[in-house]
DNA sequence: TAAACTAATTGTAATGATTACAAAGTAAGA
DNA sequence: TCTTACTTTGTAATCATTACAATTAGTTTA
């Protein structure tokens, strides 16, 4: 299913005349099956042994490609590094403070938080953001560690 | 009143055993003063007429101090760097995405979505963050500027 | 196909916000 | 006063990200 995925991504770029290059397959497919939200470093580290050549840049740059044709959502985090998530439908995070887990969550209807937003400060509204913090079940100790 | 508020705030310094130095002062009269989101080398800058030595090192120092004992939050941001928001009482932001202007709003209510977020993903919830984005009046151009 | 053009990658230097750290200064207590 | 803890300062280091020039690869044109 997530070949599915990965399918349908490499379309998008090809509709979007965006040329189909091996770094951009490799991270486009890392993306889409490591299910977590990686940093543009993991990403590269974790291609190093397929393209030995690859500069980070290359990482970057391809990110950025993507973003544009609305296939990933950064995360920009202020002290440590932004992270990316491969765009499916949407959703919300929440982030334990202790391991900096990032699980996702759903939940309908902030539209009316735009909306509201909108109203009162007479923004044209496009997007918004939330995150939910907290302490997860491990670090909280209420989980028996699997053995 | 905002004479008030500054008071209040050297009262929490001094209910914490922060030692109220002159430094500390004037980054928080700042704070409180200027009613914007300012970043720490806005607070640097504005200050250096009044203090030529004071060094960049000593602005965020004492940020993290004032942080610490929850007068005020970062707003941090990936690309660019943090703002910092004097604490009156919860509220909310909306961002242009044009000129970078943040406004106050206010919002009722998402207490329920961090118990949601608790209950499917387990955690225990501290604390959320939710900003909304989009092009403030005057960059789309639908207010004259004031002449 | 060859030449010409365009897009993508690479390597590395630069940027810029933030932090680390050591030295010097300042308040306070015994 | 002596001692100790706290604070500030100056500067170097860190680290993610970007800029940029050189090289490589792909595509179009003739
Ligand atoms: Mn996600
Ligand atoms: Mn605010
Ligand atoms: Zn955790
Ligand atoms: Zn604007």
């Amino acid at each position: 299913m997530s070949d599915v995925t990965l399918r349908g991504a490499l379309d998008t770029l090809k509709e979007n005349g965006v040329r189909i290059t091996p770094q951009r397959h490799a991270i486009l497919e890392y993306l889409v099956t490591s299910k977590s939200h990686p940093t543009a470093d993991e990403i590269y580290k974790s291609l190093a042994s397929t393209f030995p050549n690859m500069s980070v840049a290359t990482v970057y740059n391809n990110l950025r490609v993507f973003q544009g044709v609305n296939l990933i959502k950064e995360l920009p985090y202020g002290d440590s590094s932004s992270r990316f998530d491969f765009v499916t439908h949407d959703h919300y995070h929440i982030i334990c403070t202790e391991c900096d887990k990032i699980v996702d969550f759903h939940y309908p209807g902030l539209e009316e938080v735009e909306h509201l937003a909108s109203h009162v400060t007479g923004f044209q509204v496009n997007a918004h953001r939330m995150e939910v913090y907290g302490t997860c079940p491990i670090c909280a100790g209420n989980v028996t560690e699997t053995h």
